[in-house]
DNA sequence: GCCACCGGTGGC
DNA sequence: GCCACCGGTGGC
């Protein structure tokens, strides 16, 4: 499946990596500020806390590996269970099918926003009129993920790691090395890399690091603020991401290509739902269909 | 003993 | 006020 995505490049806008200049925080994140406003990316997580089992979203596909065997998971962790974007014209949700494909779009979707039409890599026939793969429900865990973010180099992954319900930080970012080294920092990117010279020769450099994490839409999941957060979003003509998060690995353990059968529909938290995920609101349209 | 996770804060 | 960074530590 994923054979050309020609889609995805075009439309100069603004930003676009910047060059990391500081050392300590904010490195590169200058690029990205303002894409707080939710305006681009979203992502869905679902606590689960019962089992506890592994720590990340898993690298292909939106599999959630089987719990890890051993000390990767320490506590109740979150995990990725899908992703999808928005559509920059009907605004409905699209489930991705692959973390890399997400992470493709994500990277560029400030200057070539996702559209349906794209999905049919994957969901052949999808076109605007069909209803979202998505749509809110309470049974899962929102995320507002950054835009623009740049692709993990070959053999490197970028891991986000939610914290729990009631942490004082919604998610940690990492980056693991194709040795398996796991840098959680700016700083221990540039660090390793200035280490690890090979690297640089294969081209990876700082800018293809990001350690922007999303943020949650349930602004009570993290202990404290993250309510102002995201308040002015606004999507008009840009597409959004979203990543799903599941209940039961098992559930849906391997989907091959469909993963429209993880979402599940309820809305019953209404409030919660900033209105760019309320996309389904254009004139005319009818409100997102349960995927499942 | 190791390391994944969490808390806290310094700097912007 | 927000967020990037990193130290500490509890669980394995």
């Amino acid at each position: 499946m994923e054979s050309n995505l020609e889609n995805f490049v075009i439309s100069p806008t603004e930003n676009s990596v910047s060059p990391p200049s500081r050392k300590r925080q904010k490195t590169f994140d200058k690029d990205g500020d303002q894409c707080d406003d939710a305006s681009h990316q979203i992502v869905i997580y679902k606590n689960d806390k019962s089992d506890r089992g592994q720590d990340e979203q898993s690298g292909s596909h939106f599999s959630l590996e089987p719990l890890k065997p051993s000390k990767t998971s320490k506590r109740a962790s979150v995990k990725i269970g899908a992703f999808a974007a928005q559509c920059a014209k009907c605004q409905k949700w699209r489930l991705i099918s692959t973390k890399e494909k997400y992470e493709e779009i994500r990277e560029r979707i400030r200057e070539d926003p996702f559209v349906c039409e794209k999905a049919r890599e994957w969901k052949p026939d999808v076109t605007c009129n069909d209803p979202s793969d998505v749509s809110q429900d309470g049974s899962k865990l929102w995320a507002i993920d950054k835009p623009d973010i740049a692709q993990a180099p070959q053999g490197w992954e970028r891991l986000i790691k939610i914290r729990g319900e009631g942490s004082t930080k919604f998610a940690d970012v990492y980056y693991r090395s194709p040795t398996g080294v796991q840098l959680r920092s700016t700083n221990e990117v540039e660090k390793y890399l200035a280490e690890h010279p090979e690297y640089i020769a294969q081209g990876v450099e700082l800018s293809h690091f990001s350690f922007k994490s999303p943020a949650p839409l349930k602004k009570d999941y993290v202990r404290k603020r993250s309510q102002t957060s995201q308040s002015g979003v606004t999507h008009t003509g840009s597409s959004n991401l979203l990543q799903l998060e599941e209940v039961q690995p098992i559930s849906w353990a391997a989907p091959p290509e469909n993963n429209k059968q993880m979402v599940i529909y309820n809305e019953d938290q209404p409030e919660v739902v900033p209105s760019e995920l309320r996309e389904p609101t254009r004139p005319g349209s009818p409100p997102p269909a349960p995927a499942v």
